[in-house]
DNA sequence: CTACTTGCAAATCATTTGCAGATGA
DNA sequence: TCATCTGCAAATGATTTGCAAGTAG
């Protein structure tokens, strides 16, 4: 590799708790044990979740009241504030996926079992961008969601097609 | 025009509220008063709309008691189910639109002033069936929502690029 | 007639908020 | 120190449900 690493700032690399701290300070707020733990629960793992699943997982933390629903619920919003979470609704419910490093993506949804499997398409981010130009209108984001069933529930469903 | 008008069902020309009736029939419900009052006030116009606002439309039903605000709701659910409507989430509330006889479509949604712009892109159909034939998936269907700022509101808000 | 419907009031359910005590910078 | 947080309990707000009385077929 020839040396032409020039000047890079490299604020990718910062941790999803560095970012959300950098954040919270420029807002005044504080980094507090309950919201370090629920972010480092978070991003441990990629997966989309919602508010319940994300409690069962600090189940111990919250019987210990070390942690609490309403502190849940607010540090979700203010990551999501923030550019680490992204949150959509799914069936009612608030669903979340990683934002911060995280590639831009969409989702197939099974309406059978649930399951969202990301896909990404520059297809569709030109689509969007065509649109809008007709009708001037500005493009901040998009959210492509393919309803459906996934692979694994269908042949579950169609064991044969003897019926058919 | 030459005289090739051919045996052709004109199973599409039933008003919304004679396919709720047939709807209804088929699992052994009733046309109430109530129920095609809904209809009525929900097809009388092409547009999005939560339940709030049908019931604003709905008002004077509503202070005559001859309507509530559960018959709302159990009704927009049936309409639903008969394929009449179609909900989507839209910030926590349900928003509803004819799908009954109206062509399938996505959405430009104007995050200022909430505006929903309908389009239509048989491009992003392909692209959808596409992904899935990669996933193996089964396509039902599909909601794209491009977030972003309407024309309207885009000159509202930059009168001028002076502090651009 | 009689099962399906309705309006009412009360229940849900996820999420939010007021407040007094706890804690991070 | 002292403004920001937190847990608690209670409030919210949209939607749903149980039930006795009303009504469609």
């Amino acid at each position: 590799m020839p040396g032409d690493f020039s000047l890079r700032t490299v604020q990718v690399t910062l941790s999803p708790l560095d970012r959300f701290a950098q954040f919270l300070q420029s807002r005044g707020k504080r980094v507090t044990q309950q919201r370090r733990q629920i972010v480092e629960q978070v991003f441990s793992h990629h997966d989309h979740f919602d508010a319940d699943e994300l409690m069962a997982h600090l189940r111990d933390e919250l019987a210990a009241r070390r942690l609490s629903r309403p502190t849940i619920y607010r540090t979700l919003n203010e990551l999501v504030e923030a550019g680490l979470l992204r949150k959509m609704t799914l069936g009612g419910r608030s669903v979340f996926e990683h934002e911060y490093g995280y590639p831009q993506h969409d989702h197939l949804y099974c309406q059978v079992c649930n399951a969202l499997i990301e896909f990404h398409s520059q297809a569709l981010e030109r689509l969007c961008d065509q649109v809008a130009r007709q009708e001037d209108f500005e493009v901040l984001g998009h959210r492509l969601f393919v309803t459906g069933i996934c692979a694994k529930c269908r042949r579950r469903q169609k064991p044969s097609r003897a019926s058919d």
